[in-house]
DNA sequence: TCTCTAAATGAAAATGATTATCATTTATAT
DNA sequence: ATATAAATGATAATCATTTTCATTTAGAGA
């Protein structure tokens, strides 16, 4: 389960930030892609129907997002920085290297590697990053 | 188990790259680390000893060693791009977000879970990336 | 609905990281 | 010792991201 366009935007406004024009706008580019994109990504995608919105907007709104966990960054393949729609809950990202697309799996509980590694070096763990990469079903049909 | 600075050397020219005195200074410096360095952090480190060699030659380097994988790239914490000194196993690792030091693991074995992924999504995994974020022990009996 | 104000925007410049270029130097095979 | 392809360093070019600041605007409250 993905969150909507609507979901994020409540979120937004709820905590202060005023929804305007161009954060739906690129809210709605990110709910409406299944793919991770940066922010060059955006801004190429909403600027034909809105020329009128700046890159440095959509920097300032993905890192809102980010901050409230509305979208998710995304680390594996590329070496710049992407982001995702979020979810509602915990979960992790599969990256189709061949077209993009990513899959989010929520059946994985890293709490007890956490647990275990912890004891054995002595680390508090604060956070962790699982992403995987490979080619989705259709890019693999396709071949 | 890390490797060492002679183990990449040799590793180095048994794929046919030359043993500069530059490249043994670059990989002095990873391997004299515990931590991960980001192209500058070399660049600052070896340039009071070696000021003759520049950025450039540090970002060469870096990209021959990794493309051999005898240094690994992190993606946790930081924006940019760092490095630390790699082994002869594939491994994971956990990474001080207080000191910057990087603790290796190999205690997991992710195969399972791709399989678990493999089938459930269609996906046909051909990497990942694990990672871990918390403070050392160190870190902690400090605070 | 109107007004006000803090927040948000866009254009531009500044910054910072990374890559490309190219003349010069050098490691190593012979 | 020599030849040569590879490597280097200085510089410039490129690209992503952030800062700045004057202008605009969303949304709270009258």
């Amino acid at each position: 389960m993905r969150l909507t366009e609507k979901g994020i935007a409540a979120a937004l406004k709820h905590h202060g930030y005023k929804l305007t024009p161009q954060r739906r706008v690129v809210i709605g580019a990110i709910t409406a892609s299944p793919d991770h994109l940066t922010p060059a990504d955006i801004y190429r995608k909403v600027h034909k129907e809105h020329p009128n919105i700046g890159l440095t907007t959509i920097y300032r709104t993905l890192e809102i997002l980010a901050s409230l966990e509305l979208i998710c960054e995304l680390h594996a393949g590329g070496s710049g920085r992407s982001y995702t729609i979020g979810a509602p809950e915990h979960h992790h990202h599969i990256i189709c290297s061949s077209c993009g697309a990513v899959v989010d799996f929520s059946s994985y509980d890293i709490s007890p590697l956490e647990a275990k590694l912890s004891r054995e070096t002595g680390f508090e763990i604060e956070g962790h990053l699982l992403e995987f990469t490979g080619r989705c079903r259709r890019c693999r049909q396709n071949a």
